[in-house]
RNA sequence: GCACCCGUAGCUCAGCCGGUUAGAGCACUUCGCUUACAUCGAAGGGGUCGUCCGUUCGAAUCGGACCGGGUGUACCA
């Protein structure tokens, strides 16, 4: 392929051409081969919602750095793409849709329609998606790609969720969830955000039934949501409130005692309320108490139900009123409160839509706000508000619909992650099969390398965190350490249906049906459950026989879970004639992403997986072994550390489950990406930006340079982020404002033009609003597009060169010093950027490179040998110039192939074209390169240690502080660029070897026209002099000795107090008598060095003065 | 409330298992289109490493307290 440079560096151009082979080569398909050495990443599933933004692009150019490092090492190499079904947040999304566009609610519309319409959606989201990954140059195995949704990934979840129920880890309870009344769905802690709202506290007055007399005639209770009285069942005071009264104010005594100067005042007036209430509201709590041991109970106004006093811990007399309403069924602490004491019951008070519902009686119906406003209304009607204080409240919002949550009492399907008596199987029925305790333990032992070791002996192995081990191991660690279980079910119509038929019926039909059932349900892929009303789960065998005997209860609930899904049509149709029916919610999308590294390989039958038209299909072919059992366990993942509980903990889980091995050995968690104002980049907060907007404007190539220098070690990133004005007139430069100041439009995602205030719209999603969208933009990115310039330019230069002589090897004598220079160097760089890229350090891997590419190769080599390249140089000193220039020109585009690789992809089918053999002596680092087509698949630079010589880098060294320093010289005396100068060098022994050695290179650098070299060489009264350690040069016809005086001085007052430092460094009796002998000689020998270079320079101020 | 992280040049960040004169890029100043590159080259200026105290022969680096910023998590009747 004829490759045509352009004269200019257009990634616009480039990128999309560079794009185009890569995809229609398939460069990044995986397959299943002999090779040992594998390399297995799978993509944090994007959701299909919408498009991905700056945080994506960091996670993506990471996991491509990586496994493009990988391929070229030759592992066999999968990074595994697909998307996430995103259950809420897609359903959010498209419900809104259809709100705004038709008007309908999804039940106008229906189930089956909704769905389809969020696979329509889904579908483009996809496609967007995976333009913006291949934009970026991601090389992912797209023949691989896979949806959460797809047939492949629901049969995982399908079979995961039948072993878990048949293993009694999944099961129905009724618990307190939090619930999203506008999606009317339960949503998991983690998909909830805190925003202060200013919110009331009411003070409420329940009257005491039939008082006697001395007793107060109401229990006074507080509340920010006056309308979960609807629900109460009781009211609690503390059980001995005197007692815990006195121990609160001695434990504030103690606070006053030793709070610091500072807080003083704030706990000694919280110790004045604590007294003050000692007294005044004190009484009446020891009296309630006293009625509450005595079984009396109050009226719940409004409703007339009576509920009784309660005595339980729960109530704190320091707080509030001292007593408490106990709302069982909409509030986490009343259900605890509930759980202590059964006989008070649950009152659910809200429909699934937040409105009251029929045990609200005359409230029936409004939304839980109205309510809230005519509750308090009719209480104060009846004199049964005490009072009302303003006061700013965190209230729990869900991140999807941006409601307040309520706690909601209801029936949720769980996992459970605790231990469970007797242990789990995991991996059952696989070679790698085991015991452990608990879900949630199995994933600590994970971590912990405590797991058991495999049956023939062999350790297995631990899942550990980069590159700060510990940090973000002790989230994990704490995170299931609770052992919380996990709610499953999503009141939804977007998902994984829970593959679960039951239903109630009485004991006797289901006894009359045991000869249909008995058979049907004791199969091996088919797990059932019976309960009994107490909540016992009873296998079907131990059932039948319980429901003969004499303690069998009247009605039962039958659960039944199939393994294979087409059983629900046939068998199912027999369990629907019996009563039962389909459970209508769907799974948590979790439950499907904590499956991703096995079910995107086929998991559990990958050659039966059914993948869709023109994918790779995942089964054994002739040679060549299955996906899952060659790609299973994978390497490594990459991700963020914000779902390391949500989703790194929950795969590593259900690896150990399913196949009784971890998915992954290594988590690499990259920083963060804020904005200008520190605030994390997400597309709810409507901050986030397109990486498309980067690449148009800069490139890919320069976006992912600037990811790469930005990800350190676990530093968040600040990405301050201007908006291109789209307000400008024709012919108006481009204006650029910046996000971090501007002032927020209308809608999230949009800001006001400071120029002509009118809305920005920096998200595209407000066309319909009629606001203007604009690019987004960042001026970090302008030096990983400098960047591909240079390297765009090195290499034009190199080509101009490459005269197309074929390849002869040369011996190490044919070299020049240079050459000998730049192949150690290169070798000094590989080991470095492979280093940091092995430490997961890609700034510094970046940075390794650079400096070698940019200040040693363009700099100095380059440089160094244009006088080899000009016409009328010597035959052979020129063509070796060429030959290792092609040599390390292919090295270096190898080396910078993971960080920029469409650049270097353009510039290694030039090189091959005029360079088909590149090398320097057989062999070298394995490139006598009859080689590769495409550089994605060429080897990764391994170095050769023969190149490396010391020797030569110290000469050059020398040779360049000679330079640099005659350099300062000229620019301080303003000497022109193309005056030849002539330096007379004082120096002897090894300096003046090397000088001479160099000495063409020297003046070619430094532009000196002539260069004398000899021990006792003088000043002449015209010359400038530059010191450097016992040497000295003496630049000839530069003349200021004012200036000249001023500059020695200065080094010489510098190399003084230097020297001073030292001195008295080593006077002190403590450092000499301490300090490790290596230091102390270090220091000796600086001293020496430095103390020669300020006589060289005490001399030459007496020469001039 | 608890936990964790951060505070180094105007900006964004390295360095931090203690050891000469604290680095980079951008920005800034001066000079230069010597033709691979002005998206460049050469040279230069700029920091009491948040504050205080301690450990040590020696602290940006270790410990403590404080100040400032952020994140996570709990609680808020």
């Amino acid at each position: 392929m004829s490759t045509e440079l352009p004269p200019k560096y257009e990634p616009q151009i480039l990128e999309p051409r560079v794009t185009e082979r890569w995809l229609s080569s398939k460069a990044f398909a995986a397959t299943p081969d002999d090779r040992d050495d594998r390399y297995v990443v799978m993509m944090p599933l994007p959701n299909v919602t919408g498009a991905l933004h700056m945080g994506h692009a960091m996670d993506n150019v990471m996991q491509d750095l990586l496994i493009r490092w990988h391929r070229m090492q030759g592992h066999n190499s999968l990074w595994q793409a697909g998307t996430d079904h995103a259950g809420i947040a897609t359903q959010a999304v498209v419900e809104k849709r259809l709100k705004e566009i038709e008007g309908k609610t999804r039940h106008d519309i229906g189930r089956d329609a909704l769905v389809a319409r969020i696979h329509d959606w889904a579908a483009t989201s996809q496609k967007r998606i995976r333009g913006q990954q291949q934009a970026m140059g991601c090389s992912c195995d797209w023949d691989r790609a896979r949806f959460t949704m797809d047939d492949v990934c629901a049969r995982a979840v399908r079979q995961t969720f039948f072993a878990m129920f048949r293993d009694g880890l999944i099961f129905r309870g009724n618990r307190l969830v939090n619930w999203d009344v506008a999606l009317q769905t339960a949503v998991a802690d983690d998909e909830l955000y805190k925003e202060t709202v200013q919110g009331k506290f009411h003070y409420l007055r329940y009257p005491v039934l039939a008082p006697q007399a001395g007793e107060p005639t109401h229990v006074l209770v507080a509340t920010t949501r006056p309308e979960t009285m609807l629900g109460d069942t009781a009211v609690a005071v503390h059980p001995d409130p005197a007692s815990a009264m006195q121990k609160a104010i001695a434990e504030q005594r103690q606070k006053v005692a030793e709070a610091p100067a500072k807080e003083k005042a704030a706990a000694e007036a919280e110790l004045e309320r604590l007294l003050q209430r000692a007294q005044d509201v004190l009484p009446a709590l020891v009296q309630i108490a006293a009625m509450a041991r005595a079984g009396r109970k109050v009226q719940l106004p409004l409703v007339g139900r009576s509920v009784p006093i309660l005595a339980d811990e729960w109530a704190d007399p320091s707080l509030g009123t001292g007593c408490v309403k106990i709302t069982p069924a909409h509030d986490p602490n009343d259900y605890a409160v509930w759980q202590r004491h059964p006989e008070i019951g649950a009152v659910v008070m809200l429909n699934a839509d937040g409105t009251v519902n029929q045990h609200g009686g005359a409230y029936q119906g409004l939304d839980r706000f109205a309510a809230r406003k005519r509750i308090m209304a009719d209480l104060e009607q009846q004199g049964l508000v005490e009072k009302v204080e303003d006061r700013a409240i965190e209230v729990d919002h869900s991140d999807r619909s941006k409601t307040i949550v309520e706690p909601y009492l209801s029936k949720q399907w769980f996992v459970r992650m605790a231990d469970v008596d007797g242990g789990v199987v995991m991996g059952r029925g696989t070679a790698k099969e085991f015991r452990g305790k608990g879900l949630a333990q199995v994933a600590l032992d994970a971590t912990a390398g405590t797991l058991p070791p495999f049956a023939d002996g062999t350790k297995r192995k631990a899942v550990g965190f980069h590159p700060d081990p510990e940090r973000y191991r002790k989230m994990y660690d704490q995170w299931l350490a609770e052992k919380r279980d996990w709610c499953i079910s999503r009141q939804l119509w977007w998902g994984h249906r829970i593959p679960v038929w039951r239903g109630d019926m009485p004991a006797q039909q289901l006894l009359m049906l045991e000869p249909m059932l008995a058979g049907q349900l004791q199969r091996d892929d088919v797990a059932a459950w019976i309960l009994l009303p107490d909540g016992t789960r009873l296998s079907v065998k131990d059932a039948f026989a319980h429901l003969k005997g004499p303690n069998a209860p009247t009605s039962v609930e039958v659960q039944v879970c199939f393994r294979d899904a087409a059983a629900d049509a046939s068998i199912g149709a027999m369990l629907q004639g019996v009563g039962l029916s389909l459970d209508p919610d769907v799974l948590d999308t979790w439950f499907s992403s904590a499956l991703w590294p096995h079910s995107t390989l086929g998991w559990p039958h990958p050659d039966s997986a059914k993948v869709d038209a023109g994918q790779t299909p995942l089964g054994k072919a002739p040679g060549r072994p299955d996906a899952l059992s060659y790609y299973y366990p994978g390497s490594c993942l990459v991700t963020g550390r914000d779902i390391i509980t949500l989703w790194v903990a929950r795969m590593v889980v259900t690896g150990l489950y399913n196949l009784g091995d971890v998915p992954f050995t290594d988590v690499f968690l990259h920083a963060t990406i804020l904005d200008g104002k520190g605030e994390r980049m997400s597309k709810s907060k409507g901050n986030g930006i397109d990486p498309l907007d980067i690449i148009a404007r800069y490139g890919a190539d320069a976006l992912r340079y600037v990811v790469c220098e930005l990800q350190t070690g676990t530093q968040d990133i600040r990405l301050p982020v201007a908006a291109i004005s789209p307000f400008t007139k024709p012919g108006e430069p481009e204006r650029l404002v910046d996000l971090a100041t501007a002032k927020p439009g209308p809608y999230l995602g949009t800001f006001l033009d400071p120029e002509t205030k009118q809305p920005m719209d920096l998200i595209g999603q407000y066309g319909k609003e009629g606001i203007t969208p604009a690019k987004a933009t960042s001026e970090r990115f302008v030096v990983g597009a400098n960047f591909c310039n240079k390297l765009f330019n090195a290499a034009r230069f190199a080509f101009l060169n490459l005269t197309g002589k074929p390849f002869q090897a040369l011996q190490p004598q044919q070299l020049a010093l240079e050459d000998r220079w730049i192949l150690s160097r290169l070798q000094v760089a590989i080991t470095a950027v492979h280093g940091h890229l092995a430490g997961y350090n890609p700034s510094a891997a970046i940075g390794a490179a650079r400096d070698f590419f940019w200040n040693e190769l363009c700099d100095w080599y380059l440089e160094m040998i244009k006088p080899r390249c000009r016409e009328g140089a010597a035959l052979e000193a020129r063509a070796t110039a060429e030959q290792v220039l092609a040599a390390v020109l292919d090295q270096t585009l190898r080396l910078l192939h993971p960080f920029v690789p469409f650049l270097t992809e353009t510039l290694w089918s030039k090189l091959r074209e005029l360079a088909p053999v590149r090398g320097v002596q057989a062999p070298f680092a394995g490139n006598e390169l009859a080689d590769d087509e495409l550089l994605v698949q060429a080897a990764w630079p391994t170095g050769d240690a023969a190149w490396r010589a010391s020797e030569v880098e110290q000469q050059i060294a020398a040779m360049q502080q000679w330079c640099v320093a005659i350099r300062e010289t000229r620019a301080r005396y303003q000497v022109p660029p193309k005056d030849r100068l002539v330096a007379r060098f004082q120096a002897s022994g090894a300096d003046a070897a090397v000088l001479q050695a160099a000495a063409p290179l020297l003046a070619h650098m430094s532009g000196l026209g002539e260069v004398q070299i000899a021990a006792d060489a003088q000043r002449t009264k015209d010359s400038a002099t530059v010191v450097l350690g016992a040497s000295k040069a003496f630049l000839l016809g530069v003349v200021d000795l004012a200036k000249e005086q001023a500059k020695l001085q200065k080094e010489a007052d510098k190399l003084c107090s230097q020297i001073g430092g030292i001195e008295k460094k080593l006077g002190n009796e403590g450092f000499v008598a301490k300090a490790p002998p290596a230091v102390i000689e270090k220091e000796r020998q600086s001293l020496a060095a430095l103390q020669a270079q300020l006589a060289g320079i005490e001399q030459s101020l007496r020469e001039l003065g």
